[in-house]
DNA sequence: GTCTATAGTCGGATAGAC
DNA sequence: GTCTATCCGACTATAGAC
């Protein structure tokens, strides 16, 4: 990738994070990366086109980030701390803010809306084999949806973001709380054998 | 309120929903409202200011028109799917939509966060009692944050109302599999009481 | 209270010199 | 590839007629 381009790609990302997505314009995005306005529409032919490229990049070398932490996860608790530890970091980045912000415009310009749909999609594939391995021995596993679990937490993140934005005492309360629910579901996990096959047996009747 | 004040708010209202926050200008609503545009300012001095009072006049109706349906709830799978119910109800009328566009707009215009945290608030004061009442027998209830929880349900929900813009399966997926916790604590709580008491011990030892 | 008209700014996008 | 210059549309906000 030549220099203007990264530099735009990096502009792009900050503009986004900065000013939202109402305010990622081209002449902002052009001098926040340092370089003519016009380059903008050379190099990718249109502002949506831009965003898009940045979104995609930003989360690559995010998620690439966190790999190993992901990798490294044993139980639903540490997801979960691992979860607020990524918030935490990324709320100082603004990778999160900025995925909120291209989801929030996506909802009115379509031509967003792909990218932002890969984009997420990025963080649920990490999520999902983790959250998989974690509920592997719990009886409650062949109950739930792993797959819908792990897209209701990734949008649940985005939303807290949001939130953050507006009221941060409240954001870290709620965020608080879903770490606690993950002890819960851990406790209930080391009730004994035989709890769990009442567990295992109730579930079953239900599905 | 007088009829041009009242068409301005809806018109705010239905524009944010239809275009989002970066295409919900003072032009634009006056268009929707079918008022000239100068009125904008005549009457609320700014869009911003609009803007707050479209959202939070939204917000009480739809809250008051939930309000009967969230005092009939009895248990923790009602709550969810009154939930489910909701984010499918508002979905289509589009609040919980302008709601996130004004979370999206209130990161980098500090006019709106005051708004926006307000209207959020509603939704939550709405849920916290209910999360209080229903889980009021249960042993698990002393180890969570009640207060905490409803926040993060509520903020949780603006994200896959985001979400639902990109993906709509993918969102209804994990509203669905939301909704299958619910009956999953509901199930723990019916354990019977060596259980009960056996896991009330535990968690008493954790806090 | 409502309208027209307009000032002044900022936006996307392109043409053409270098 | 990069720049200047520019078109033209959309924007906020106000002044002033009615």
């Amino acid at each position: 990738m030549t220099d203007t381009r990264a530099r735009l790609v990096e502009g792009a990302f900050a503009t986004l994070r900065d000013k939202g997505i109402a305010g990622a314009s081209a002449r902002a995005i052009a001098a926040a990366a340092g370089v003519n306005q016009a380059l903008v529409f050379y190099h990718f032919g249109s502002v949506s086109e831009l965003l898009t490229e940045a979104c995609a990049h930003a989360t690559r070398s995010r998620v690439a980030l966190y790999q190993a932490q992901f990798a490294a996860v044993g139980s639903l608790p540490e997801l979960l701390d691992l979860g607020v530890q990524i918030h935490k970091g990324e709320r100082a980045e603004g990778n999160v803010l900025a995925l909120a912000q291209m989801l929030a415009g996506a909802q009115s310009d379509p031509k967003l809306a792909p990218a932002t749909a890969t984009t997420l999609s990025m963080w649920v594939a990490q999520l999902e084999p983790v959250l998989d391995r974690v509920l592997a021995d719990s009886p409650i596993r062949e109950f739930l949806d792993v797959s819908g679990l792990a897209r209701a937490f990734a949008a649940a993140f985005v939303g807290l973001e949001l939130y953050d934005g507006v009221d941060h005492d409240g954001a870290d309360q709620a965020l608080a709380s879903v770490a606690r629910l993950g002890v819960l579901i851990e406790v209930v996990d080391d009730l004994g054998p035989a709890a769990r096959a009442l567990l295992r047996g109730k579930l079953r009747s239900l599905r």
